[in-house]
DNA sequence: CGTGGTATATACGGCGACGGATATACCGGA
DNA sequence: TCCGGTATATCCGTCGCCGTATATACCACG
């Protein structure tokens, strides 16, 4: 019986593709690199082959055939079953339906800016802004060129997702510097109050 | 000498928590959970004094002293080395200067979104656009009321970088929808080849 | 004839959580 | 007087992955 394993995102990627059709683990390799699909699920590609059997052994997948070419090392092509299918649907139905608490690094950092100076924490900041300025640019670039060939759009909402993420993103740093100027953060209290000591600490023993 | 571990950020939050004061190790837990930040940061107060041991291994930290009240089990007090708030420094910068590559549950289902047919997943974006307004209302709301009793922004610039996610991805859902709909994207052949046929497969062996 | 890239798969050591169980004692309320 | 919550900490099995090394063979190129 298939308990859900839900943990490895790799895994919705290979019942995807077997919806597709049936293929062996190499090619599910090529063809998810060929798509740029790392960009937007994280993949490690080392973990393939333990997933597919994890996935075998929950009755997700099962393998259809066994092929030798010359003396190549076998190809084992696998196949949905229907539990994989109706695992396929609830788990990607799941991914657009529900709205998941996700933590992001940025946010992490945010949460505890009180901790960095004023200056450092302004500078950097801008930093952040221009670098996302950047990226923007060239994913705005790269995407258009795709569209550009005739790749229908449907096949890169997410990066066209990635896109809206950065725009409001630098929005969102934008707004935050210039509120800290006008509204005067800099020189509060509340942001000052722990950067005034001369800042040393014990050493650990040796 | 003290090898990087960026990667629990329960880490980063004990660094800065005693970049404000000595502390201990169940007052570290309590503070955090009152200042909500595991709506920011992942954090899992079971491993905290196994973060913590590793931290005094790494150098980043010291015990200063051991007490006990009464017949209470004892609490060691744990303070800043300066290689710890050097640490600090550095993590924090990085968090807020460069922009990561974060990995969403979203993204992943939307660069997966043909493998459902077109009706289903169309339903499914409208209810994500609902949730999520009622989260962004719920938010508001509750950020609103925190800034009437007069905490600094400063101490809630989380919270608005939520916020503006939220209505970001907001907007990016009901322009995508708008899309499918204006252009016919749920007849065009190249979503609808996989959404035919009588969708049936093997099942596993016993 | 060698070299490097592609095709195809296996195996495994190690690490960092995760998270639940366990232990004791204080304290306020019904 | 008992209960449940809070205070304070330890421990450890399990799990899932990460990442890299390993192995063989085909093929194109110079």
């Amino acid at each position: 019986m298939a308990k859900k394993r839900r943990s490895n995102p790799l895994a919705l990627a290979v019942l995807v593709l077997l919806f597709e059709r049936p293929m062996h683990p190499y090619e599910m390799a090529t063809t998810l690199k060929h798509r740029h699909k790392q960009d937007s699920i994280k993949i490690r590609f080392g973990s393939l082959y333990t997933v597919i059997d994890a996935m075998v052994a929950d009755g997700l997948i099962a393998s259809r055939e066994t092929v030798r070419e010359g003396k190549r090392p076998e190809r084992t092509v696998y196949e949905l079953t229907s539990a994989g299918r109706a695992e396929m649907r609830e788990w990607l139905a799941e991914l657009i339906e529900q709205p998941a608490k996700e933590y992001t690094d940025f946010e992490a950092g945010l949460c505890l800016l009180a901790a960095l100076p004023p200056a450092e924490a302004i500078e950097l900041l801008k930093r952040r802004e221009a670098r996302i300025g950047e990226a923007r640019r060239t994913s705005r670039e790269g995407l258009d060129r795709v569209l550009g060939q005739g790749l229908p759009p449907l096949y890169l909402v997410e990066a066209e997702y990635r896109l809206s993420r950065m725009e409001a993103e630098r929005r969102f740093i934008r707004d935050l510097l210039w509120r800290i100027d006008a509204e005067g953060w800099a020189n509060s209290p509340a942001w000052n109050a722990l950067h005034r000591a001369p800042e040393k600490g014990p050493e650990p023993e040796g």
